[in-house]
DNA sequence: AATGAATGAGAGTTCATTCAT
DNA sequence: GATGAATGAACTCTCATTCAT
């Protein structure tokens, strides 16, 4: 019986890890239920079957992964005590990490809808703008401790954290930057992290 | 340079500016080519006179932009004696002002295009490319001076330079950055550059 | 006669009047078999456990109804002597006491199939037709006592009859003929039985 | 130039014809619109150039042929002093002579739209009962001045007028009242409206 | 150049029906 | 008997594109 239930939800999976394979592949737009059904190996009709709609299967995958994002920003929001560069590499940390496991749904989330954001119904640009809120916090708090500059908006840093990480995962996704190996990769989401707190300048400073 | 001459191309201008207005608007997608029309008030028959087809549309208002920001990107990249956050606050100064005077072809070629950069044509994807390589030329020749950090490759610095902006950008498009006064703009065009090269962190620093 | 046996006689019978009181909500072509399931408060399949498909159901509430009708009909037929007036206040008694119990099972015979006569199968056909056939009997045989007017044939009669009863509970179903009270209703009966027979103009007649 | 604009009329005329006749064959609900376009010769998206979807091209064929009708009434209603008969004469006349020149456009008007008229829009709701609202106002003059009965409403005295000559049409319709000779038929319409007036028994009585 | 009627492939969605459990 | 997941044909509607005028 458990099996039985497993099912159920199995297929639901299968469809949705199929649907972020074809939109990552050909776009949104471009891909038809029926690319999505037979990459799930599934009849056309049991997609209708769990989800409203083609759009809907899209909001879904959004609102599984962009909650994960929220909620190790929030995490990190919570530690108030810790090293921004810390927080800030967690962060880092959870978005290159998920790329490496899962680039097919990273990408339709930061292409297909952070791209389309203007275009989203209200609980998808609620939870986009949430992640933008609780980062803007963290930036906001170490400003209020001195740590940083004081004539920048918490939100506007937000938006140039999250900006240089998410064009960069673009570089990725285009193979304009070629994927560097795993330890240059792991040293990479160092460098950013200090590249963001520190600049792109030379200079003796922290690592 | 008669009468009619100019007439043809101010028609074609003008079903230009409407798509790209349209296409700020709704998305490139949910447009149909009679929105376009109806927005420059011609019949839609007329806009394949002009252009091929949608996509046509699409490219040439990309190729048009981002052909003005690779011009100002090339310029800058010949004056190798520059000091390097004048080189940067010109191209800021540009993407902003640009955005100011035409907001939806900002809009269209930030978000349908470059955020898509992975199902364009050809001709866009390396024009596309070629700003970043021009960008990164800078930054290279910037590092062999020693003036910036040696352990980050310049195309990935040219990268996170252009997604702070880009993100800034959506921000004000989505509305989550309130737009501030002109004065100010002006001033945030400075910091930006200030942070891209000096980093988020408080310190004394040149302006 | 077990326990068993009942309830599956009783989930028939449900489903039935569920899908009588559905069709006559949404009509038959706008309510999809489901909306019957959860009417009749089981699952989907089960629906096709008793049915074949969906237009079997249809039928057979037809069918059961319709063979109601006939069998009132086919009764009154068989009672040559009794006075015409008599014979047609029985069958005008069935339809309008079955539609004050039953409206919505009279409203889809009535809307759903005679509209929709002409696309009938053929046992629904002849089911139709028969009771048409057996009232223009009724009316052939006062014709032929002289009674019934000789310049109008028997079944036209007995559509103008039945007809001006279907439309009066149209009336009612839509609403444009306010219900009257019991024995107004009661009244009401009466009246169109001879106004049927005696016509609409004001004149010393029998009750 | 006439030809031109009456060339789109003519299209949207034809569509028009074809869907009537389409209608009454296979019904509303089972006819597709490829089938209504292939019937009038003309592309599958023509039809969509022409009507919003298939519903407004039914409504569309209601309006039209129900407002005459309504035209008709309305124009014998404002002759008060006519003579009852005359009037009911001039109506039957109307429908049944719509019938033998368009039979199929009036099954549609009759069985797929007066008879589901619970499930009109508005518009058609209203016009729909506005003709029987008229016919009412007829059988209430009459009624005041003392010509019928006054045991019944006017307005269930107009849905047994106009019930019998519908189910009369049925018949027609359906092939269970052979269609008689064009004196016959002629003779037919005559009587009619003396039964309504005069009921079904045998009696002197005036033509 | 300009118009907008005409075309038809394409895609989303529905839903009757089947079937494994 | 009972369930509801699974199937896929069918159909509506959209809209880019063509073309006659």
């Amino acid at each position: 019986m458990t099996k039985k239930n497993s099912t159920a939800r199995d297929k639901r999976r299968i469809i949705l890890n199929a649907a972020a394979l074809v939109f990552s592949r050909k776009g949104f737009h471009r891909c038809r239920i029926s690319d999505i059904a037979s990459e799930a190996g599934v009849a056309y009709g049991l997609v209708y079957h769990y989800f409203d709609n083609k759009e809907e299967i899209l909001n879904t995958i959004f609102d599984e992964n962009w909650g994960l994002l929220i909620k190790v920003i929030e995490t990190v929001d919570e530690q108030p005590d810790r090293d921004l560069g810390d927080k800030l590499r967690i962060i880092v940390d959870f978005i290159f990490d998920a790329y490496r496991l899962v680039p097919d749904v990273i990408q339709v989330v930061v292409m297909e809808i952070a791209r389309s954001s203007k275009f989203l119904k209200k609980p998808q640009i609620d939870a986009f703008e949430k992640a933008f809120r609780k980062l803007a916090q963290i930036f906001a708090h170490h400003q209020r401790a001195g740590e940083l500059r004081s004539d920048l908006e918490p939100k506007v840093m937000a938006y140039m954290f999250f900006g240089s990480i998410e064009l960069i995962l673009t570089g990725y996704l285009l193979g304009t930057i070629e994927p560097s190996s795993d330890e240059e990769q792991e040293n990479t989401k160092k460098i950013i992290t200090n590249v963001c707190i520190h600049g792109l300048r030379a200079s003796s400073r922290p690592n």
